[in-house]
DNA sequence: TTATATATTATAATTATTCTAAACTGTTGA
DNA sequence: TCAACAGTTTAGAATAATTATAATATATAA
């Protein structure tokens, strides 16, 4: 796994100034194997757990949006009245589990390429994402 | 087109009460040749615009909840801190216009059919749904 | 090292949604 | 028909997620 001098300067050549903050969440981002679903609260409260410090939401915010902007995480669409991001930047789709509301990552060959016949003139497509939405099988859905 | 007789008839039938409220919101939501796209605030605007007459946001929010517990709306999944409805029920997927921030229908024929391979015992399949986000082509992603 | 642009922070503001409790209405059955 | 009850509507308060603000702090380039 990378080391915080490779954050420092990953941050720097995408043209985000690596301020102790943005080292930190890309530490506790990206630092993993498997890769990690949150919500920006998750997020918070992992900060504040494992560095025993805290980070103003504002700057978790922010730092999120950087994040996106540059590619380095992925916003998943689910409905929620939360935003979900997913370090796995890779095309690829989602189970949500009803019940659980857990999410769960797809690989690639266990979703078909999806084939997009339409197109609409002027506009290219920036992303094609399967939501497969799960729920326990015997469940009435009253 | 229907008549209200049927959205009365139509909310009796799946345990509703036909109230002033619901049989109006039915209107509009029903009363139309396309399918709508709508949010909770879109709905609200609509009805004090076409029948000069406010219902309570919460009354909207709660028929809105009804008529989708029953399967005459369905909730898109869109990363966007709203909700959206749609009348179309059917399985069908969407293109989302990143610029315009418009949702628009695809057409059965125009994604084929998504093979999911990936199975989660206990679990049942709900819904497969994709959503296709386009942009302008000439737009830097800065 | 200093100047400057950018980032962080606490807090306030905003927005979407849900909750609450009182008033009201549809429905059932005498 | 009408009383009674359960289900609904309502305005407004409460909550939750997110964004804006403005003062302070920090990173970086010169």
């Amino acid at each position: 796994m990378l080391k915080n001098m490779n954050f420092i300067e990953k941050l720097r050549e995408t043209g985000l100034r690596p301020t102790k903050q943005r080292v930190k969440i890309c530490e506790i981002l990206f630092n993993r194997e498997k890769t990690f679903h949150f919500t920006i609260n998750d997020l918070a409260k992992k900060i504040s757990e494992e560095l025993n410090e805290k980070i103003s939401l504002a700057t978790v915010y922010n730092t999120v949006h950087a994040l996106q902007k540059k590619g380095y995480l992925k916003e998943i669409s689910i409905n929620s009245n939360k935003s979900y991001f997913d370090t796995n930047t890779s095309v690829h789709h989602h189970f949500y589990d009803e019940d659980t509301h857990q999410l769960i990552d797809c690989d690639e060959n266990e979703i078909e390429t999806v084939n997009v016949k339409k197109n609409i003139t002027g506009k290219k497509i920036n992303s094609v994402e399967v939501l497969v939405r799960v729920a326990s099988d015997n469940q009435n859905q009253n």
